[in-house]
DNA sequence: ACCTGAACACCGTTCAAGT
DNA sequence: ACCTGAACACCGTTCAAGT
C-alpha cells in the first residue's frame, strides 16, 4: 500500500465553475484585487491558466460570479426586523459590512451595476420601502435613492485607506488627510477648513453612514404621511 | 527658406506636466480608460514612454491630475443660484453631467476619493448646506450624505451602458435589462418584477437622480426647521 | 536637466496538442 | 469532454545611454 502523501497540490475532482469561483474569492481576500490573476488562480487549483477558460469566459465574468456569491451570502445573513425602518437599517449595514470586509466587492459593483448582486440588494430594499408605506412611482424613486446611497458610501468607505502608500490604519489616515487639508487656502476652502477638518479625525464612518440613511428616510417619510 | 511642413508630430516646446495631462484627457475621451497607455500617450506627444516619467511619477498620478483638471473646470462652470436649494441642484447636475460625459472621471473618483477633485465638490456643497440653515455637526453629516449620493449615482449612471458587448443605446440597454429581469422568479423577486421592471424602460436617469436629491433635502429640512 | 527607447517583469487570452 | 502550458499581444515601469 502506497502512502497517500502528495496532499499539498492534490486535486480530488475536476475543475468546476464553483471551485474556481471559491478559489478566486480566497485569492481576492488574501491578496487584493491585483492578486487575482489567471496564473495565480491556476497555480492554486493545480492546473494551467487555460483550463479555467473552459469553465469561465473571462476575468470579468469571474469577478461578477465572485461578487454575486459574496452578496448572496451577506443578504442571507440578514435577520428579519420588527419595523421597515429597522429592516432598511439592517440591509444598509449588511451591505456596508460586506464591502468594508471585501473592498473588491465594492469596486466590482460599481463596474457592473446591472448584475445579480445589485438586483438582490434592490429587491430587499424595495420590499421594505413598500412596507414603509410608500406608494406608486415613489416606491421606485425611494428604493433607488436608498440603493445608490448605500452602495455609493460603502464603496467610498472601502476605497479610503486602501491604495495608500504604505497602507495605514484608518485613524492615522484621517489625521493625515485632515492635516493636509488644513493647509488649504482659507478663502478658497472655508467649509473644508472650518467644518470638515475639525470633524474628520474623530468621526466614525459607520455612524455617519447611518445618519445619512436616517436623512433619506426622513425625506421619504415626508412624502408618506 | 525651408518650408515648415512636418506639422503632424511636431513639438514646439519641451514636455510639461500640463501638456501631458491635456494629452491624457484627450486620449481618455477618445479611446476610453483602456486607451490611456504610456505608449499611446508617448506617441501622441512624439516622444518615448520614459520621457513622461520625468514629469509624472505613475499612471495613478496621471489619472488623479486629469480628474482634478476636469472637475475644476466643471465646478467653475456652475453659475450662482438664487437659493441654496437651487444651488445644490446645480452642483449636483454639474457633477452628474461631467461624469456622464466622461465615465473615466467617475471611475477615478471612486478609486481615489480623498484627492483634490472630491474636495472641490464637498466645499461647494458644504457652503450651500450652511446657507440652507443647517447648524453644528449636522453640517458635516448633511454635506457628506449629499456628496456620497451625488458621486454614487453619477458613477453608477456612467457605468450603465458601458462595457456592454456590443455597446448599445441607453433605451435599448434598459429594455434588455428589463426583459432579463422579467424572467426572474416571482417569489424571490416580487419588487423587481412588479415595480422595477415596469419603471425601468421608460424612466429618465437624470430626473430620478434629481428626485433623490429632493428626498435628501427634504430630510435635511426636517432637522432645520 | 531632460529625453530616448530597449528591456524587464509582468498581464489576459488563445490554441495546438494531449488525455 | 476536459485539461495543459507555451505562445501571442499586450501592459506599467526602469534605466543606461544620449543630448
Amino acid at each position: 500500500m502506497k502512502k497517500a502523501r502528495r496532499r499539498a497540490a492534490r486535486r480530488d475532482e475536476g475543475l468546476s465553475r464553483e471551485r474556481i469561483v471559491d478559489a478566486a474569492i480566497e485569492l481576492l481576500d488574501e491578496r487584493g484585487e491585483d492578486g487575482l490573476t489567471f496564473r495565480a488562480l491556476a497555480a492554486r487549483l493545480a492546473t494551467g491558466p487555460g483550463a479555467i477558460y473552459w469553465h469561465i469566459a473571462s476575468k470579468s465574468e469571474l469577478l461578477v460570479a465572485a461578487t454575486d456569491a459574496v452578496v448572496s451570502h451577506a443578504m442571507a445573513q440578514i435577520v428579519s426586523s420588527s419595523t421597515p425602518h429597522k429592516a432598511i437599517r439592517s440591509i444598509a449595514l449588511g451591505v456596508y459590512a460586506a464591502i468594508d470586509a471585501r473592498p473588491w466587492v465594492g469596486a466590482q459593483l460599481s463596474r457592473a451595476p446591472w448584475e445579480a448582486a445589485m438586483l438582490q440588494i434592490l429587491e430587499r430594499i424595495g420590499r421594505q420601502v413598500q412596507a414603509f408605506g410608500v406608494r406608486g412611482n415613489a416606491q421606485f424613486t425611494s428604493a433607488s435613492a436608498l440603493l445608490s446611497y448605500i452602495i455609493g458610501v460603502s464603496i467610498q468607505n472601502a476605497a479610503n485607506g486602501r491604495m495608500l502608500d504604505p497602507p495605514v490604519a484608518r485613524a492615522d489616515f484621517l489625521r493625515t488627510v485632515a492635516a493636509r487639508w488644513r493647509e488649504l487656502d482659507a478663502r478658497e476652502y472655508p467649509f473644508i477648513r472650518n467644518v470638515v477638518v475639525a470633524r474628520l479625525p474623530g468621526h466614525d464612518d459607520r455612524s455617519e453612514f447611518l445618519a445619512g440613511i436616517e436623512l433619506i428616510l426622513a425625506g421619504i417619510a415626508t412624502s408618506v404621511s
